[in-house]
RNA sequence: GCGGGGGUACCCGAGCAUGGCCAAAGGGGCAAGGCUUAGGACCUUGUUGCGUAGGCAUCCGAGGGUUCAAAUCCCUCCCCCCGCACCA
């Protein structure tokens, strides 16, 4: 017996897979096509276990499909677009040394990271890495001849004809945006998963209004989330220590930080500062408030950061309890007011909003509440400005304070006032980033205005529609998605599609100087792989590739001759493609993480609604969820972080197929176990093992095959049905658990038969396949399979099924469970078991009782002339038997019909060596049988009775 | 706030649509025993309580209801998680 040495199996598939072509996929009109795709991966750098997850699903439905006889493509290719590849390799020319550790560590020689320098070089290194060192390394179906990635110049041609589509349909279109940016390298995105920036993923962009104080010709500036409170200023707070500076916007003079100011210049265009002055130099000062008719004092303050907002804060201490303590401290430090000779004993909380949970003076109760004791304590305080907020924006009403404002509901004064204030020229608005955010390039991160930003007009009332209605057609995997779906759909906004700066990507085709943003070139690309195959062929160049060209591959258009005249591809060639085209398209399901849930998926099905015809449109969606580490994102510290060949070889591809597919639904988000990853090793060693015991055995058939034949079949059954459905994980629990446990069973019971286990343990090789695909080449290379990979799976067979087959072995098992039961709370020796099989009136009866069970206990009577029966026996047993009856219990399991004696004679021989007991069968009724406690007349019909000694 | 998803034993996780073989699959962990080594093993058994006969009691976030019967259906409450946009 050999043993399962995972490296050299692993090793020896992926070369024989190679070179016999076994992946390359052609069109085949007599199979039905399924095109299947996940969302290929940015250039990014090395990518980890996380990102194998989603591959993994996509290569256990594309065999799956396969071996039920579809046609399958498989492609895949890389999104280069943006500036990921530009700061890597401009990291690297700096020399930066934490890239360069982590280049080499990741397997980067030396020569490699001086040609990354450049970064196309980036790109070709990783596109490279990612197809053998990832997708090829995990045995990946994919047909890597359809190859592409989104800076190809080919790619680039198609970006471009999709975009004039959306033009000619008016889907195209200019307004002002405000937009995350690096101030180095140009817009970015601000997420979660950090792809743009090196630290603030979790920062928020926020609308502030701006208020501005007179304070002599200039104004002083102070940015808040909540306009609705200016009646309950009091005052301002700022920093002394701080040298603010005077900008000049339009005609007049702003007083705001530097920070503040280097900011604003993004959104205002240029500014110019004209002076400076010291934070201190206004402390005491008075500046006459916006939207209220009243002077405020300036006074200073520590806890204002120079770098949000403006700087400067405008207090409200009624509402806010920062303000409210920092009012209270000041009071009381009699050194500050001496310094600065305040006067402010007089000033005093205004209460300006009533709400359901706090009332008035909101901020001071909950510091009274929560205890908090200082300005220090920001933690609390944080805590405390979200509940009072929470409360006053839902409940709140304005009281009568608040001028023409009285009455009204917090959340329309907030709005109402803002652009009050704004009309009346004493505000503005201004954006900011609620954390600093920093570019992976190191630039700073702010918020800038572009004036006539490029939208894909996704609100169009038609196109949403028509996507909502496509929608609800398509198999979109997890259901609460599908559920999700049209709404998120019908929400969809208008979405910037262009964007100015260092960026690698597809020029926009109606203005000089903007390319297109990194979303938006990735929609349609399912269609594109098809050409891509042609190009990779060296059959067509980009330069062909005109719009008559994609209008005739992608909708029909025009004659061949006519394009074939314009683009000088010849006439055959070009119905080679759009057939090709027209065979695979459209897209069959599309996998991705559950980050593309409200972004990608729905721009890559509204931009097929609105540029390919109607049948084009894609059938299906799945959504899959993250590996993590522990605790949150997978890291060096928290694990799954080790680079991916590594892995490979640490735990066995296969293993780690198997971690992916059998570890957790698709749909959750699963931590990265090791433990589990080297269970799954020891899993597949025991499949192995149990497969090779399979072939050894010799035996005859036994009663016990049908069984196993049966149940084997349902199973079958069983595996279609989750895998049709795309339950990844219960598909591969039927084939890794339920039926090697069968199996077990089988030969616990004596099951020997050397054809039969043949027989089965092919199929269950077979149903492997999709998850572990180099153990199951390998093992059903011992059955002289050629490639396990292109066989069909298994088929369940209806003649198979036998009920009474699986009932007989039921009642071995309780029979068996019923003596454990007994030997483990009886003190009796068990060296000695007795079985007591049912008298033949008890069956009789048992049979009427079921088919008349509404008569209740009004058989008796009539049983009572039927049977010969014991009296005594008979009236406590019908009892009995009609709650068994209608508690619906074991009914499969009553209603089958065999003899229970013979079939328990056959058994014997497994319950002796079982209870390491001598077993002794006998009829209830029967004269002479050994009873000494009169056991068997407690025996029922599938339930002997027992009596051990 | 808007939209969605959940709470099942030590942990993970099935079951819930179609109430009844559900003291509740499977895996992991843990414990006991076996094997004496395929060692980052393997095999058996146990993992709510009680019970010297195959049983009984209690149990699926909390409380209530419907029903002969509830993890499953209905109501109320508590708690947790996810998405909310320029990230493929």
């Amino acid at each position: 017996m050999d043993e399962y040495d995972y490296i050299n199996i692993e090793e020896r598939w992926r070369k024989e897979w190679e070179e016999n072509d076994i992946h390359k996929t052609k069109k085949d009109e007599e199979k039905t096509p399924f095109y299947v795709i996940f969302a290929y991966p940015g250039i990014s750098g090395f990518l980890h276990l996380g990102h194998m997850r989603c591959y993994t699903y996509t290569d256990i439905i594309a065999r799956y499909k396969e071996m039920k006889g579809y046609n399958v493509l498989f492609p895949g290719g890389t999104h280069p677009t943006g500036n990921q590849a530009i700061s890597l390799s401009k990291k690297l020319r700096e020399g930066d040394e934490e890239k360069i550790s982590y280049m080499k560590k990741n397997g980067a020689s030396q020569e490699d990271i001086e040609r990354m320098k450049d970064p196309e070089e980036v790109v070709k290194y990783f596109n490279e890495l990612y197809k053998k060192d990832y997708w090829k390394k995990f045995g990946f179906s994919m047909d890597l001849d359809y190859f592409t990635y989104t800076t190809r110049e080919d790619y680039k041609k198609f970006i471009d004809w999709q975009f004039r589509k959306l033009k000619e349909k008016d889907l195209l279109i200019q307004k002002p945006y405000y937009g995350t940016e690096c101030v180095e390298c140009g817009p970015v995105a601000v997420d979660p998963s950090e792809t743009d920036l090196s630290k603030g993923g979790t920062a928020e962009k926020q609308e502030f209004t701006l208020l501005k104080f007179e304070y002599g010709n200039r104004y002083v500036t102070a940015a808040t989330l909540r306009p609705e409170t200016v009646f309950g200023q009091t005052n301002l707070w700022v920093d002394p220590e701080v040298e603010y500076v005077v900008v000049k916007v339009d005609d007049e003079e702003w007083i705001m930080s530097e920070e503040a100011a280097d900011k604003l210049k993004y959104q205002k265009g240029s500014i110019e500062k004209i002076d400076t002055v010291k934070g201190e130099s206004m402390i005491g000062d008075s500046v006459k408030a916006p939207g209220i008719k009243r002077d405020i004092v300036i006074l200073p303050a520590s806890f204002t950061d120079p770098d949000f907002g403006t700087g400067i804060v405008t207090s409200v201490p009624s509402d806010a309890p920062y303000d409210w303590i920092a009012l209270k401290d000041i009071k009381d430090d009699e050194e500050l007011k001496e310094k600065y000779s305040l006067d402010i004993e007089e000033l005093e909380p205004i209460d300006i909003i009533e709400s359901d949970q706090w009332g008035t003076s909101s901020a001071e109760k909950i510091i009274q509440e929560m205890d908090i004791g200082s300005q220090e304590d920001e933690e609390k305080l944080e805590e405390a400005t979200k509940k009072i907020y929470k409360s006053g924006f839902h409940t709140g009403k304005m009281l009568d304070s608040c001028g023409d404002y009285a009455g009204m509901r917090v959340q329309e004064a907030k709005e109402k006032i803002k652009e009050d204030l704004i009309e009346m020229g004493k505000a503005d608005v201004i954006y900011d980033l609620s954390e600093e955010a920093i570019c992976r390039c190191g630039g700073k991160v702010v918020v800038g205005k572009i004036p006539d930003q490029w939208f894909i007009r996704y609100s169009d009332r038609e196109l949403t529609e028509d996507s909502i209605e496509h929608v609800k057609n398509m198999t979109v995997k997890p259901q609460s998605y599908a559920d999700n779906l049209p709404t998120t759909v019908e929400w969809f906004r208008d979405r910037s599609c262009a964007r100015k700066g260092n960026w690698m990507g597809t020029e926009f085709p109606f203005d000089e100087g903007w390319l297109v943003e990194a979303i938006a070139d990735s929609t349609l690309y399912p269609a594109f792989y098809v050409i891509a195959r042609h190009y990779n062929k060296g059959d067509i160049e980009a330069e062909q590739m005109n719009e008559e060209f994609f209008d005739f591959v992608f909708l029909g258009e025009d004659d061949a001759e006519e394009v074939s005249k314009s683009t000088g591809i010849p006439q055959g060639k070009l119905r080679e493609i759009r057939s090709d085209f027209e065979y695979w398209y459209p897209l069959d399901l599309n996998l991705g993480g559950k980050e593309h849930m409200t972004v990608h998926f729905p721009v890559f099905l509204m931009n097929h609604v609105a540029v390919l015809d109607k049948e084009d449109r894609p059938r299906g969606i799945f959504v899959n969820w993250w590996l993590v580490g522990k605790g949150g994102k997978i890291s060096k510290s928290k694990g799954g972080a080790e680079p991916i060949q590594d892995a490979a070889e640490r735990y066995g591809v296969d293993a780690l197929r198997l971690f992916y597919a059998h570890s957790a639904s698709p749909f959750v988000d699963k931590e990265w176990s090791e433990e589990e990853a080297f269970n799954y090793q020891r899993k597949l060693n025991s499949f192995w093992d149990l497969v090779e015991s399979i072939r050894d055995m010799d035996g005859q058939k036994k009663e016990i095959d049908d069984y196993l034949k049966s149940r084997f079949n349902e199973l079958v059954k069983r595996y279609h049905e989750v895998m049709d459905d795309y339950e990844i994980r219960k598909g591969a629990n039927i084939a890794f658990y339920d039926l090697p446990s069968e199996i077990d069973w089988y030969l616990k019971r004596g099951g020997q038969n050397s054809a039969l286990l043949n027989e089965l343990g092919e199929k269950i090789v077979r149903m492997i396949t999709p998850f572990t695909p180099h153990i199951a080449e390998e093992l059903a290379d011992r059955w002289k399979v050629e490639f396990v990979t292109k066989e069909p799976l298994p088929r369940y067979e209806e003649d198979e099924f036998d009920p009474e087959a699986e009932a007989r072995e039921e009642y071995i098992k309780r029979v068996h469970s019923d003596i454990k039961s007994i030997l483990d709370i009886a003190d009796v020796e068990g060296n000695k078991i007795y079985i007591y099989v049912a008298e033949g009136w008890k069956k009789k009866a048992l049979d009427r009782i079921m088919k008349e069970k509404d008569k209740g206990m009004g058989i008796m009577g009539e049983l009572v002339k039927e049977m010969d029966a014991p009296s005594k026996e008979l009236a406590p047993f019908v009892k009995e038997a009609l709650d068994d009856v209608t508690k619906k219990k074991d009914q499969k399991l009553l209603k089958a019909d065999f003899e229970e004696k013979e079939v328990l004679e056959r058994s014997k021989e497994y319950l002796e060596k079982s209870f390491e007991a001598e077993v002794k069968i006998a009829d209830a009724g029967g004269e002479d049988h050994y009873d000494p406690k009169g056991r068997a007349s407690k025996s029922k019909p599938k339930k002997p009775a027992i009596y051990i000694e």
